[in-house]
This record gives C-alpha cells, structure tokens and sequence, in this order.
DNA sequence: TCATGTGAAGCTATTCACAGCA
DNA sequence: TGCTGTGAATAGCTTCACATGA
C-alpha cells in the first residue's frame, strides 16, 4: 500500500491517458515515449512521467513506455480489471444515450440497472435492460452489487435522487443534473453539467475573455 | 480592458456561482455572503472573494453580495447577456437530449442548427429545428452566425467533423467525444468525456485510491 | 544516444488574516 | 458587529535539468 495520498487532479489525468493508450494499442503501437504522448494529449512529457512515476516504474530508458503494458497497469490502477457495476437513474433521453453507449462500447463498465419514477417508462427495455421503479432502488442496488450511479434526472429530482442512491449504499455519484447537491460523508460525487462548460467557453468567445489566448 | 489574464480555473468557477445565484434568485433571497455561498457548493469563502474581485467590486461590506445584481455581473461577464448561437453536429440520441434540453431550459444558448451526415436524419426535426445536412454546415455556419459548436459524433468521425467546423469559422468547440483531436490555434476546445469521469471515480471504489478521502 | 525517473526550482492557486467600511 | 477586498503566507502543481541506465 501507498503511504502518501495521491492529489486528486493526478487521478484525473489517467483516464486522458488509458484513452490515447487504448487507442494506440487497437492501432498496433508497441511503444510510446512520454514526448509522443504529451504530444498527442497537449500535456508536457515531464508531467507525464511525474504522474505515472507516483504509481510505478513502467518505463524503459531509451525507449519509452510499451504501449500494452502501461495500458494494463493504468487500468489496474484504476480498479477497472473487472467490470464495474452501474445504476443509471433517469430513463429519458440523455439517460438512454449513456445507457446505450455504455453497453455497447464500453467494456469497463456494466449498466447493471435503469430506473424512473414515470410508470410509462418503467418495464421499457434500454439496450436490453429493463426499467426499474425508482422505488426497488434500494433492493436491486444490493442484489446487483451495484458500486456506482449515474445520475440523470431534471435539476429538481436530483437531490432527492441522491438521497436514496447514498442511503442504498452507492459511494459514487456522477449527476448530470444542473445544480448543487449535497452528499453524505464518504459518498465521492461528480457532477458533469455541460452547460457550466459552454458558458466558460462563452467568456473566450463574446465574454471579457474575447481575444485572449 | 484587463491589463492582465485570468486563470481559466477561476474562469470554469464563474458558471458554478452563476448557477446558484440564479436558482436564488428564483427564490426570491435578496443577498447572500460568501460564506453562505461557500458552503452550499462546498468552496472557500475567501476563493469566491477573490475570485469575484479579479472582475470588479460587486458587495456590500456587513452584507454580502446582491443575488440579483451579482447575478446579472457574471452574466455580463461571461457573455451571455445575449443569446450565444450555438450548433450541434450529430442527431443521434445524446444530440437530440442535449439540443432539447438547451432549447427548453436554457435562455442562454440558441440551438441555431442541428447537423448529421446520415441521411435518414436530416430533414427530421429535433425540439423543433430540422436537421441539415453536414456538407451544409459552412454555408449555415455563416448564414446563422453561429460562434460555438457541440460535438455529439462517434469517436472516429469527430477528428474530420471537428476539422470542418474550424475551416467554417467556428472558435469555440464542446465535444462530447471520447478520443483526443487537435485543433489550429485559435480555436477553444474542450473535451467533455463522461467515461473518464467514470473512470476516476473507480479509482476511489475499486482502484488503488480505495478507502481514502 | 535516447528517454526515463526525480530532486529542486519556479510558478500558480488557495487560504489566512486583517484593515476598512456600512 | 458583520462582511468585503486584498496583501502576505502557505500549499500545491508544473516544469526544468540532469543523473542514471539501456
């Protein structure tokens, strides 16, 4: 076991790089130097190193990284070696393209279960997953051993939502909902509101940030 | 004019306290200290004072910050006072949510044209904008002034889709695609990728991170 | 020679702590 | 008193530069 706590933004990063190693890999690539990479990924080949350097010797002098290899280890790192198991709460539109991207491309990850509130929702079939009632939550959440939720309600159900996914035992959230929400102690949330991402990006194109680079 | 830049980290933290200074708004709670603000979205205090102050001096010694007011500043700020013109480029499912989630709730951003190269989807209509062919996206670009673009094609197309929007005048890119692409100077570019999120939240549930906090 | 891993330097961001004002 | 705005202090992150090894 690691002594030391490794900061959040480093974590953050591997997935940039299993992303381009995975693909890298499927192309046939035997190795890649921190300096190709970086490259790639507009990430400085110093950091790189660092970062992969906090978990493990993996590369070769002289050579650089081989490609397969630092790909599993970064997987292992991450804890994605067995398929993770995934709620998603919100059967609409955006609930469904996760769903359905997720079982069919997605190897790490298993929808292991839908659910909505909506009684024309529930029984549905998404990419071959029938709908549960939001209300068997808690049941299935524990028969399943799901480890995880997505999140993908409207901005006003999503606190509630959260609420009985952390009371079931889920430890991490990611919401696509629009809003704060608060979460128990011990309970890792990420919330993915694109919205916030197009208005940052406003601020470069019409906002006080226009010109600047 | 600024006589210098500010960081994008503060720039990215501008649409979270947007974000609750319009749902207090709609609340109807007049002023608010950063303290309490602080606390409903879990940062600092002393980071929303300063990063408020970079733009201006927007509160009231022994009182806080005027919601309202405030409100209206950031939105000024990022450019969002009026609507940004906005298009999507693929109309599969998570096109299609993302345009009529924008086009229903969002009053800062227009969804001025929908695009896909399957001709099954073009002329078909999403929260009520038709669909237009790809190869048209030059000549809509322009005619529509279109100044941001949101990238929602499978990962092997999103490289060439990216590549025409640049040539038509498009400085501002969200993608929702899962592969790292490049873009000429100039161009903004962020890279909105669920999975990676997924994946460092594995980390903390089932990866080497397991248990801390 | 080429490229890693790493201590040290440099830089950026966050937090503290308090003067100043309503 | 209560809270902002801000210089100073601290903490954290990135980059440099080079010893080391293939």
């Amino acid at each position: 076991m690691r002594k030391y706590k490794i900061s959040e933004i480093v974590v953050k990063r591997l997935p940039l790089y299993l992303r381009c190693l995975t693909y890298l890999d499927k192309m046939g690539v035997p190795t890649i130097s921190s300096h190709e990479l970086g490259h790639k990924l507009g990430v400085k080949p110093s950091q790189i190193r660092k970062d992969l350097a906090y978990f493990g010797e993996f590369g070769k002098q002289g050579i650089g990284y081989e490609v397969s290899y630092l790909r599993g280890e970064i997987r292992h790192i991450l804890g994605l070696t067995e398929h993770i198991r995934v709620a998603v709460v919100g059967a609409g539109k955006l609930g469904q393209a996760l769903s359905e991207y997720i079982l069919l491309k997605r190897e790490d990850f298993d929808i292991a279960a839908i659910f909505d509130r909506d009684p024309q929702k529930v029984g549905m079939e998404v990419g071959g997953v029938k709908v549960s009632h939001i209300d068997d939550l808690r049941k299935v959440v524990q028969e399943e051993q799901i480890q995880m939720g997505i999140v993908t309600v409207p901005a006003n159900a999503a606190q509630k939502v959260i609420n009985f996914m952390c009371d079931a035992g889920i430890q991490g959230i990611l919401s696509f909902a629009p809003i704060a929400v608060t979460v128990p102690e011990g309970v890792r949330f990420y919330n993915v509101d694109f919205t916030m991402e197009l208005q940052s990006l406003a601020y470069y194109l019409t906002g006080q940030g226009k010109g600047e680079f």
